[in-house]
DNA sequence: CGGGCCTTTGACTGGTTTCAACTTCTGTGG
DNA sequence: CCACAGAAGTTGAAACCAGTCAAAGGCCCG
């Protein structure tokens, strides 16, 4: 197994390697293909997923069958459905990978022993929520302040390689617009 | 002091009475009033709020000097710009309670030091993290999917009793449109 | 080399904003 | 308790941002 997810805990918490060998248990390193979902909607959310070479989008269908995308998932971040992972009841949204991604993986019931052995994982995984809580509310701001136009040139200018790596249509769907409108940006942008 | 807090803590650990009394000294109770800034821009965010009772909200002012509300908080919710709390770096947004309220504070270095005190306190604040993080997701999958006439019925048919509450304008300023169109919807409801 | 998916282009449409003027509500001081 | 000023809410006209639809072009991958 990579040890990112190790080196990940010890940015947070001190972790001796003995102990991380010990917690291995309740996780599980995964590899998926291209496309595949690791959820779909109206399923229970079973697992957190920690990315750690490749990239996860979190999206679901509107009520014209158009996907949404709500949130990226690129290395070294967890990626869930919270309210349905938390709640184990079904979920509104797909996982989905972006590109062939490598994944470490963990159920509830699997977090929930980890955490009653090692205490101190707790507060990892509180720190984890505050980034990813910290980070949505961010997003929210930018949301409402920007116009679509300015949320694209923002987000090409903050994150070029990664605007790079992910299909148009993709980060249309990201930024709520129509795959059309981007187009109609790119070019606006050249002259 | 209210035991809202308390009630609301053993929500999701287990702690007894003696306890909770040896953690009151982490905690100040204030009471502000309506209009009052606990945060404003370019300031630290200092501390977190517990609402007893009233109604905060996050805020932020846009390039034309426009209010922008993030999230509000009602009883039983904690308030506070995490980037900020948990970095201690300027805000860019502001806190301010949209009624009088009465607050339970607690400041970063307070948190810390309870946390140390009391270890289980960690799995506390990761559940309210983990709530308010759902809610932000499922916040999100709101502004994708439904157009702003529909939010807008979404939220009075969801909160009926928290649209009279707050004045039309804040809600304009939540559901991201202009009180003048809020004005045209509302009156479009009753023909 | 072919087929399907992705991207581009352009015309038309409509939801929402902007602006300005008017009305109603609210709270504060005389 | 009334008067008045400022704040909040309403109305309507004009403008615009972004979506929709349809059709053509480009490109990746089998």
């Amino acid at each position: 197994m990579s040890d990112a997810l190790l080196q990940h805990i010890a940015r947070f918490i001190p972790v001796a390697k003995e102990e991380y060998a010990a917690m291995q248990p309740s996780f599980t390193t995964i590899t998926v293909a291209k496309k595949h979902n690791l959820l779909a909607e109206g399923r229970i959310c079973t697992h957190k997923y920690f990315v750690v070479k490749g990239c996860l989008r979190l999206f679901f269908l509107n009520e014209k069958g158009v996907e949404q995308t709500i949130q990226f998932a690129l290395e070294n971040w967890w990626m869930t459905d919270y309210a349905s992972f938390s709640t184990q009841k079904p979920s509104g949204f797909f996982i989905q990978a972006v590109e062939k991604t490598e994944l470490i993986a963990i159920d509830f019931a699997s977090q929930e022993k980890l955490l009653a052995q090692f205490p101190q994982m707790e507060r990892y995984f509180r720190m984890v929520l505050q980034r990813a809580h910290a980070a949505a509310q961010f997003r929210l701001k930018i949301l409402y302040e920007l116009s679509k136009e300015e949320q694209y040139r923002q987000f090409t200018t903050l994150f070029p390689e990664f605007v790079q790596r992910i299909p148009q249509y993709l980060l249309a769907s990201y930024l709520g617009f129509t795959p059309e409108y981007l187009s109609e940006l790119r070019s606006r942008k050249l002259s």
